[in-house]
DNA sequence: TGTGATAGTTAGAGACTATCACGGTCGCAA
DNA sequence: TTGCGACCGTGATAGTCTCTAACTATCACA
């Protein structure tokens, strides 16, 4: 198969990195564009100055290239979240709520890429996904890290979900944290995605309202609450 | 246009309804199997017994069937909410309660329906969404009464955002509730639709974990925190 | 310098949305 | 009852898309 990611390190394999890259921007910009629906390779080829059919010799399908997108945009997000988590030296209060801030900033600023990922990661239940959830693990990595610092660790989780949340942990390496902090983190995770999400669904804009000071209120209840 | 609606009585107005209606549940039965890419206009005529045109008879287009799906489905989702607020006869807390669970149960039920709510429901601009917008009122009615039995109604509101909300009340004729009321209804849906949301998407299911409990929880802290 | 892998092309199958012109049919009014 | 007009459904067609197959040109490297 032409279209799997070989990392050679010949001039050939930085060559194809490169399109594959060229590839990918066009994509985001039609995504920004006309929505996912309205990604076309041919389109993006005939961008790139060349026919339809070329594609498939960097990207296997229509699909491969989405889940590539996907990838990137959740490696994206997580590295937006620790930055903004590391710069943030004051009190684990205030990283908490900057983090908050930062999930939001960062949905606003990709609307399209926010989609992306947390619209239908698992259209296919077959084995990209798991690649899937493994990408998606560094953000939520950042935001345990954030509320551990402030939750305490013995608030009672009914035993069966208890259960759940330490077999995923287990799963994915989180094992230091207490089964309430994984629950409370799934929640304010929760919690911001749906301002998020219809926000920028537009919803708040139909409704002639600026959700801002409602997000700020989310996260600092949340906060508060811990 | 033979495409429009025009609510006649004669018998060639019913065959039309009857057939529109057809139509519709072909459309939804497509969109659970296969989400909303997989609606397609051609297999729908083919499942009736007629060739694709025919269908243009019916719906002016693709996304003119889609709107008038969504506009049924808040239909049936407020529909949803007020006989469960009607049924529950005992105190505000417990109603408040149920009608978080009924909001998450119809969206269990029908995901693909609730996809097709609040996923984009404003993807072109025009005229539609004015009706579409028109056409989530009543569920948002159901919410606001059942808050405002809770909430305090001095509550503190920015003043910007207290005028945004009382302008939004204002154009959909909820004028009798203060902004307090409005801003925690909203927030509300906020909570239930990030929890929806990422479990119809299977974010849950993906980290082996059942959200009941989770949701559970916040249904009630959001009534305690009222 | 020759050879094999790779990039790109054209052609084409099989979907789809949507438009058009045509013929059949049904309802309703004269 | 009859005739007309509105409406329904059809086939043909344009134009879009994804993706495959066969072919050619090119480039890296031994």
């Amino acid at each position: 198969m032409a279209a799997e990611t070989r990392t050679g390190t010949g001039p050939r394999d930085r060559f194809r990195a490169q399109v594959r890259q060229e590839v990918k921007t066009a994509a985001l910009r039609q995504l920004a564009e006309g929505g996912p629906e309205a990604l076309s390779l041919n389109a993006i080829a005939k961008q790139l100055g060349m026919t339809g059919p070329a594609l498939y010799r960097y990207f296997a399908n229509r699909d491969s290239l989405l889940t590539d997108l996907v990838i990137d945009a959740y490696g994206d997000l997580a590295s937006a979240l620790s930055r903004t988590a590391e710069a943030c030296t004051e009190d684990a209060v205030t990283r908490l709520t900057e983090l908050g801030r930062a999930y939001r900033a960062w949905a606003l600023a990709e609307p399209h890429r926010y989609r992306l990922l947390f619209r239908a990661p698992l259209q296919g239940y077959d084995a990209q996904s798991a690649s899937l959830v493994e990408a998606s693990q560094p953000a939520m990595t950042v935001l345990l890290d954030a509320v551990s610092a402030l939750a305490e660790p013995d608030a009672r989780v009914p035993e069966g979900a208890a259960a759940q949340f330490r077999e995923w942990q287990e799963r994915h390496g989180f094992e230091g944290v207490p089964e309430a902090v994984a629950a409370r983190s799934t929640m304010l995770w929760a919690h911001l995605h749906g301002m998020v999400a219809l926000e920028i669904e537009g919803n708040f804009t139909s409704m002639g309202i600026d959700p801002s000071f409602l997000y700020e209120a989310e996260v600092t209840d949340f906060v508060r609450s811990l």
